[in-house]
DNA sequence: AAAATTCTGTCAGCTAGCCGACATTTTTAT
DNA sequence: ATAAAAATGTCGGCTAGCTGACAGAATTTT
């Protein structure tokens, strides 16, 4: 089973020794966003690698039709770099580091050792991108968003035995940007489940009352 | 438009010198394959990066129900990394040299350079499979195949002022796992387009006669 | 506190394209 | 050369899930 974008491989410089990141980092540029704000598109700041300081950002694909799909959510922590196709929004008032690739790649002469976290990272990104492959091209949309709700339970904090508390602090359009849906479907698929009693929708939270029915249809088909 | 798996950056070896090549990858173990052959799945040999030395293979996902979609198609000199849940069959007889990863954290030692190539390939590679989303999310499965259609024609050798043969060596059925639909879909679709004239269907290899049309209908929708 | 915008909820209709199913042709193996 | 297997063609049915459309609720802005 697949985690939907949980915090995996983008803590770039999580492991590096504090001296060396104030050395590099105290210089670059921080932004302040407030939500709904476009942080970058696919053209502009390429020669940049962000760094979420606070907030969460959303990295998109945008099609000429208007419509979008949502590659991964950034955390505080997290890291991207631009040079692929796609677009940050903050999704909460947020704060970007800005990295000039140039500084990055002086960092990586001054630490060797700093290529094989880069080549992590990058190589998680991958693994990342084609769990998403998969699941778009495998798994019905209903999959989906079992398996969006069930990481979404996994990485809640409040958790009794089989009762969750999950924020959620997405739309319905913006969990279908990340499912691969729409707005219409998502909704009916969480109301289904409401009315089927495995969970409460509140206000931007849910709480899940039958964990293990969303854990069985989140697994994935057949044997 | 993009490419759906052209040579971009798999060479990860083609730019180094090559006594440092030859010192670390005479050693490795090369194996043959004939056409069909697996050489390698998601578990199995993960301590591996493989390297084409002759023939093609198709890197795939395969889910339980037994559907397959190709990942990327490697020529000679591609390189891929295991680590992923992918499975390698040779789709043409093979030859593929299995370099361990430990000869490869040591080369990395020895040229520390070598990590921008690595690095590179892997944005590569991450840049291809969000071009791969970006298709299945947005594209339908018409776009794709013109698109696919449309590679295929450019990355022809012989080609005249509106006429090019195109060698395939693909099975509709693999053309529809890397396109993402099924066999029959790709059957009509390339028997449409003969009977309108703008093809023409030959064995193993077509031969387009109005080059501009395909292009014209494999670009991206609206703006 | 009123107005404007953004979300949620629901429903009917439509269609891309998947899924058998089967016949024919081509390729490969014996 | 013959048999077996694989690859092409073609067709009708079926359905997941997208689309638009509209109403009400909840936020946000003024």
């Amino acid at each position: 089973m697949r985690n939907l974008g949980g915090p995996q491989g983008k803590q770039l410089f999580s492991r590096l020794p504090v001296p060396i990141v104030t050395k590099y980092l105290s210089h670059c540029l921080t932004k302040k966003y407030k939500k709904k704000a476009e942080i970058f598109g696919p053209e502009e700041h390429s020669e940049y690698i962000y760094l979420v300081v606070s907030g969460r950002i959303r990295v998109y694909l945008r099609y000429p039709n208007g419509k979008e799909f949502t590659l991964t959510l950034l955390d505080a922590g997290d890291t991207y770099s631009g040079h692929t196709r796609a677009f940050g929004q903050a999704i909460a008032d947020s704060e970007v580091l800005f990295i000039p690739v140039e500084t990055f790649r002086n960092l990586l002469m001054e630490v060797p050792s700093f290529a094989m976290t880069v080549i992590g990272v990058l190589g998680d990104s991958l693994r990342n991108s084609i769990n998403t492959i998969e699941s778009l091209v495998f798994k019905e949309v209903n999959k989906r968003l079992y398996q969006f709700l069930y990481s979404l339970a996994l990485s809640s904090d409040r958790q009794e035995l089989h009762s969750f508390r999950v924020t959620i602090g997405l739309t319905h359009q913006q969990i279908a940007t990340i499912v691969g849906s729409t707005r219409q479907t998502v909704n009916t698929f969480f109301n289904n489940l409401q009315k089927e009693g495995v969970l409460i929708l509140g206000k931007d939270k849910i709480i899940i009352q039958k964990f293990d029915i969303i854990m069985e249809r989140a697994k994935d088909d057949d044997e």
